[in-house]
DNA sequence: TTGTAGGCGTTATCAG
DNA sequence: CTGATAACGCCTACAA
């Protein structure tokens, strides 16, 4: 690897005209730039950042924390995020909390030690005791805007109204809710979406509950078609209960949809495996995540962003698992 | 933030005594280090990690490019790779390739210029027109050992045969394969792993041809079922590929697996999300991210590896789509 | 238009 | 046991 004392030596000049070349700041003449430029290409000179980042306080670096990259809903906001970042030169620093607060405190040290210009954090519980560097801009996604922190969500509560109308309008009677956890406000504000709208219809409802993972999905299915038998239309609180309720469903030789209808929330891509496809409140996931970084990097270059909270809307796709 | 030199004016000593306590390289007394300690909790201090990168040439990072996040098998690989790199107090910078040469070549070049101590690539591809900086180790996950590089895969050849095996045990007669594109090296072994264990068994087969996405593969399922009603078992090259022709499967009332077994490859999370759940050959993905990563690091650290090729082994996944 | 020099925060060397 | 100091590679006054 070469250095800029070498592209100067090479081409003669000093270490200054090269880096006023390399910046375009200040002059540099005709003469000087090409014999730079030469210099630059013959030795394959390429700045070293690190150096930049100490002499900056700035990485050009992004740090992303998510709890887990594994869960279906949070490569494609990765990357998203990558992508925009990119576009505008910055790289990303991945990191998974596992919705451990230690875990975030402990990428958000390291990401300040690194420099990051700006940092993403998608945690969807509502625990808020860390400390922030507040000279490091952050943004939250997929999160109510607890901490005054600059946040894109999508409407959840609006969503979840949805889902029930428009099972409701597909001629469910008997409607049930699996929400999901507790400390997920997410999932709280679709609980609350539901109950709402169901009350507004004065429609009686079940309620069950389950983690955001397959196996606590099935065995709240099937805890849950031992009880209820009445029940011809179920809202979940995410795509992978309803998955999980589906192949329960399936598996018992109920028919999906004529005598049980099922919607999610998230529009994972998993959606469109099963079969049959799974009608679901689909998130603009990929969306979310280049807003959150469009939002951030306007904080990081200090331009006035037009608002600190950003509402998505999300869309129902109708799909396989509710009537025509 | 402060610096070493708070923390020193603080503790009333100079910067070499608390670089010194803090990489406890050298001597320094009781009395000294009680108050770099005091010091650095009272000012809160956390080593300037840039700096340090560019003193040592060595940033604590590995570089890791996928090809896309998004694809279901590499989150399982880099939440592997973080892991495993966190334990040795190392940071991942992810990058998406798309599987094209020129963006891998973009982040190897950026990669370097943050001192990144090492570089996980996993490209599918075979293409090897890559320059690659000799001095920072490279290992490739999932692609043949072409360029002499330290590799992790697995082994897709012996896979494909033992998928093969496991259909005519359960009373396949007329066996098909629906490979990968020819690019993907893995692709190419499974096929030719499938070809050998049918010609051991002078048995017919019928091949045809899908890419790695849903889309592609529903298409491909249409043609397929359209030509040939006599088949009565499929070995796909991917489980995405095989979660399309169960999906038409399923819809041409075709019943799984009585009439029609399937067997996918690769072991993703949506092999159980369907109904039936896919029987598959399960590759270890996370084993072989964490091997990846501790060979890297190995490497990092001079340490000799004993092997400088890893070919994991696959596990058949009995489940649904296959007989009992 | 150009070059010199000091500094970003850390570490290692070398006297003391 | 401790403290100056040079160096890592780059950038920006400031002087020429």
């Amino acid at each position: 690897m070469s250095t800029i004392k070498d592209v100067a030596k090479e081409a003669g000049v000093s270490v200054a005209t090269v880096s006023r070349f390399l910046n375009k700041s200040g002059y540099v003449s005709e003469n000087s730039a090409k014999n730079v430029l030469d210099a630059i290409k013959k030795l394959d000179y390429q700045p070293n950042s690190v150096a930049r980042a100490l002499f900056h306080k700035t990485s050009k670096m992004i740090g992303l924390i998510v709890p887990d990259i594994t869960n279906p809903f949070f490569p494609e906001l990765a990357r998203a995020v990558e992508d925009v970042s990119m576009i505008y030169g910055y790289k990303v620093l991945l990191g998974n909390s596992d919705g451990d607060p230690e875990k975030e405190q402990n990428y958000l040290d390291l990401f300040d030690q690194k420099y990051v210009d700006g940092i993403i954090m998608t945690s969807r519980s509502s625990k808020t005791d860390l400390t922030l560097n507040t000279d490091t801009p952050i943004v939250v996604l997929d999160r109510a805007n607890i901490s005054g922190l600059p946040t894109v969500t999508s409407n959840n509560y609006e969503g979840a109204r949805q889902a029930v109308e428009l099972l409701i309008e597909k001629g469910a009677m008997h409607i049930a809710h699996i929400r999901g956890p507790r400390e997920i406000t997410s999932a709280n504000d679709r609980y609350q979406g539901f109950i709402d709208e169901m009350l507004k219809n004065n429609m009686d409802y079940v309620i069950a509950e389950s983690a955001f993972n397959l196996k606590s999905a099935e065995e709240a299915a099937h805890h849950f078609f031992d009880k209820h038998k009445q029940i011809d239309a179920i809202f979940c609180s995410n795509d992978t209960i309803a998955v999980g309720f589906l192949k329960v469903a399936l598996k018992k030789g109920i028919q999906i949809p004529a005598d049980l209808q099922i919607i999610g929330f998230d529009g994972v891509a998993f959606g469109e495996m099963v079969y049959p496809e799974l009608t679901t409140v689909a998130q603009p996931i990929y969306d979310m995540g280049a807003m959150a970084s469009r939002l951030l990097i306007k904080l990081i270059e200090k331009e006035e962003p037009e608002q600190l909270l950003y509402e998505l809307k999300n869309s129902i796709i109708e799909r396989g698992t509710t009537r025509k």
